[in-house]
DNA sequence: CTTTTGGTTCCTAATTTTAAGAACTAAATT
DNA sequence: AATTTAGTTCTTAAAATTAGGAACCAAAAG
C-alpha cells in the first residue's frame, strides 16, 4: 500500500479519536485509513496489510462498521473481492440518524420526571429544560442540514 | 437512601446509557442516582451507599465527573461533607462546551484533505462537504440554543 | 471433482478496564 | 495531643475487551 509518514500519524489519529466514541483501536484505523488514502476503495486484504492486523480482526472490525452504517462494500463483476469505501456520499443520511436518537435521552428525562418527587420544583424544570431543547434540536437539526444545502449552491 | 424499584431500574437505565458514550458503570449510576434521588444533592457517603459501591470507586467517579464538567458539590458551613450535584442549571454551558470540540474534528478533515491526492476530486469534496457542515454546525447550534431560549418565554 | 480465493468463525492469549480493600492524609473534634 | 471524619491513593484481583491463529466454509476457477 505504501503509506507516507504522515498518512501513518493522521491515521493513528483519526484512529484515537474515533476510540474517544468507543469505538474498538482496529476499527478506528481502518475508518482513518479509508480517509486518507489516495484509493477510496480498499479490498480485505488491502486494509490487512496496509494496517498490519489479522484476518479475524480485519473481519469483526469490518462487520460492526457496516452495522453502524460508516461503511459499505461494493463489488465488480469479474472480480470476488470486495471493495470496502467509506459512506462518506451519504454523509447526510448518517446525520439525520444521529439527530433521530436524540429523542432516546429526551424520552428518558421525561420519565425520570414523572418518577420524581414534585417537591423539588427547579431540579424538575431544570430537567424539563433539557428535555425540551433536545426535542427542539430534534426538529430544528434536520432544518439546519437543509440550509446548509441550499447557502452551499 | 432507600430507592423504589422504579427508581433503580431508571438508574440502571440512565448507567447503560451514559456507558454507551464511553462513561465507565459506576460514574454512569452516580449520574442516574443523581437525575433520581428525592435529594438532588448527595453526599459521598451516601452515593456509596445507594450503589453499595467502595469508597475509592466512588471517589474516583467523583472526580471524573468533575473533570468532565458534569458534576459539582457545595459545602455548607459547619458540616465538614460535600454535597455532589448535577450541575444541570448550567447545562447551556455543557452544551456550549460540546459544539466547541466539533471543530476539532472538521479541522482534522481539512487536515486530510490537504494530505490527499487531488485525483479523487469528488471524495476529496464530499470530506470538505462534511467539515463545512460542521463549521455550520459550529457557528449555528449556539444561536440554536438562544432560539430556543426566546420561544420558551 | 479438486483447488484456490476471499472471507468468517471459534478459541485463546494478552492487554486493558474496572472496582475492591487497605493504607494513608488532612482537617476538624474531643 | 489523640481520635474521628471525609475522602484519596495505592495495590491488586476479577472481568471485559481486543486481536491473533487456526480451522472452517462457500463460491469460483481450474
Amino acid at each position: 500500500m505504501n503509506l507516507t509518514d504522515k498518512q501513518r500519524a493522521l491515521i493513528e489519529r483519526i484512529g484515537v479519536f474515533q476510540e474517544k466514541s468507543g469505538m474498538q483501536p482496529v476499527a478506528g484505523r481502518i475508518m482513518g485509513l479509508l480517509y486518507v488514502s489516495d484509493k477510496p476503495e480498499l479490498t480485505f486484504d488491502e486494509i490487512r496489510e496496509a494496517l498490519g492486523i489479522s484476518k479475524s480482526a480485519t473481519s469483526n472490525a469490518l462487520s460492526m462498521l457496516q452495522h453502524l452504517n460508516r461503511l459499505e462494500y461494493v463489488t465488480y463483476s469479474g472480480d470476488r473481492k470486495r471493495y470496502f469505501r467509506l459512506k462518506l456520499d451519504k454523509w447526510r443520511d448518517l446525520v439525520l440518524q444521529g439527530v433521530e436518537s436524540i429523542t432516546d435521552f429526551s424520552e428518558m428525562l421525561q420519565e425520570v420526571v414523572a418518577e420524581r418527587t414534585s417537591e423539588t420544583k427547579e431540579y424538575n424544570q431544570n430537567l424539563l429544560d433539557v428535555a425540551d431543547f433536545l426535542k427542539y434540536l430534534h426538529t430544528e437539526l434536520p432544518k439546519l442540514l437543509t440550509e446548509w444545502e441550499q447557502q452551499k449552491k
